[in-house]
DNA sequence: CCAAAACCCGACCAGCGGTAGAGTTTTATC
DNA sequence: GATAAAACTCTACCGCTGGTCGGGTTTTGG
C-alpha cells in the first residue's frame, strides 16, 4: 500500500516560514498594516508573491500566523504560574513595550477578527484565545481569594475580564502615546484587587 | 469685489453626507470592514464611487468620519456630568451594546490609527480623543476623591487610563462573545474604586 | 534510482481605491 | 431673471493589490 501516504514538508520549509514571519513583522513595524503588501514581504525574503501564498494561503492567514507564533513564544517565555501573584503578566506587558510592531499587529488583527460577521479562522482563534486566558486568570484569582491574598467581593470571571480588557486597552493608548507605562498601570489595577483591610 | 469669495456647499449636501455615513455603517455591520467597498456604499445611496470620493476624499477618511460623527452624537446624548458618579459612562456602554457595527468600526479604526507610523489625520484624531477623555475622567475622579466618594490612593490620571482601557478592551471581548455584559463589568471596576472602609 | 509530493514562479485575473477631465446643477450677485 | 463661478457628478481610466492557474524544478521516502 503505497497510495494515499501524505508526505511532510521539505527540511528547509519551517525555517523559511519563520523567516517570512520575521520579514513581515519588520515591514509592519516600519510601514504599518495597510502598506505591508505580499509583494514587499516577498522581496524582503527573496521569493515571489505566489511562493508566499503557497505557504500561507492568504495575506490574512499570514498576519494571523504572526500573531499565533508570537502567542506560542510568549506562552513559553512567560508561563502563568499559579503560585506567584501576577508578576508574569506584568513582565509580559513590560516586554510588549519593547515590540510595538507586534503590539500594533495584534490590535489590528484582533479588532478585524471581532468585525468578522461569520465564523472565520481568525475569529475563532481569538474567541478561544480570550476564553482560554479568561479561564486561566479566573482560576488563579479564585485560588488567591481562598488564600486571602485577594479581595473576595469580586467574581473571579469578572475580574479576569477586567484584567484582559485593561491589558488590551492600555496597548492602544500606549501605541498612540508611548509615554504611558503599561506595566505600571497594570500593577495599579492589581493593587485595586488587593484584600480589604476591614 | 466679487473675487476670491468662497462659496459653501449645496443645500442637500449635508443630508447626503449623513445618508452616506448611515449606508456605510449598514454595510459595515452586515459585511465587516474589509468587504465594505466604496462601490457597495455608492450603490446603496444611488451614486457613483467617484461621487463619494468627491465628498470624503478617501475611503479611510470616510471611515474616520463615521467615527467622528458618532462621537459627536454620543457626546451630546451622554454628557459627562461632574455631579453624578459615572452613570453616564455606564449608560453609554450599555447603549454601545445595541450598536455592534459602530463598536466594531471604532475598534478597527482606532487600532489602525495606532499602527500609523507617521502622524496622520486618523492618528491625530485618536490621540486627542484619548487625551481629552483621560483629562475629563481624571478631573472628575480628583473631585470625587476630594469628596471622599472615591478611594484616594490611586492617581486620578492612572485611574482614568484604566477606565478607558477597560471600556475599550471589554468591547473587543464583547464583539467576540456577545454574552458578556460590558456595562456590568464596568460597574465592577467602579466598585473597585469605591472608598476603603478603613 | 525513481515516482510522487512539495515547492516555486511567471502570467494572468477581477476588483480595489483613487485621479482626470468634461459636463451639469446650484447659487450668490447684479 | 440672467450670468458666471463654484459645487457637484459621472465615465473612463490608472496602478496596484490579493489571489488563481498551470507547468517546470527540487526534494524526499521507498
Amino acid at each position: 500500500m503505497a497510495t494515499g501516504a501524505p508526505r511532510g514538508q521539505y527540511a528547509k520549509t519551517e525555517q523559511f516560514r519563520l523567516d517570512v514571519l520575521d520579514a513581515a513583522l519588520r515591514i509592519l513595524a516600519e510601514r504599518g498594516f495597510d502598506a505591508t503588501t505580499l509583494q514587499l514581504v516577498a522581496e524582503e525574503v527573496g521569493r515571489s508573491k505566489a511562493g508566499l501564498l503557497h505557504h500561507f494561503g492568504s495575506r490574512e492567514a499570514l498576519m494571523l500566523e504572526i500573531v499565533r507564533h508570537r502567542d506560542e513564544v510568549d506562552r513559553a517565555a512567560y508561563p502563568a504560574r499559579d503560585d506567584g501573584r501576577f508578576e508574569a503578566s506584568v513582565s509580559l506587558v513590560a516586554h510588549n513595550a519593547t515590540v510595538p510592531g507586534l503590539v500594533a499587529l495584534f490590535a489590528v488583527v484582533a479588532s478585524l477578527a471581532a468585525t468578522d460577521t461569520a465564523p472565520t479562522a481568525r475569529r475563532e482563534y481569538f474567541r478561544t484565545r480570550y476564553a482560554r486566558n479568561r479561564e486561566g486568570f479566573a482560576r488563579r484569582i479564585a485560588a488567591l481569594q481562598r488564600d486571602g491574598a485577594l479581595r473576595d467581593d469580586i467574581a473571579p470571571q469578572a475580574a479576569a475580564r477586567l484584567i484582559l480588557a485593561t491589558m488590551d486597552g492600555l496597548q492602544t493608548q500606549w501605541l498612540l502615546d508611548p509615554g504611558i507605562d503599561m506595566a505600571d498601570d497594570l500593577r495599579t489595577l492589581f493593587a485595586l484587587l488587593a484584600p480589604l483591610p476591614g
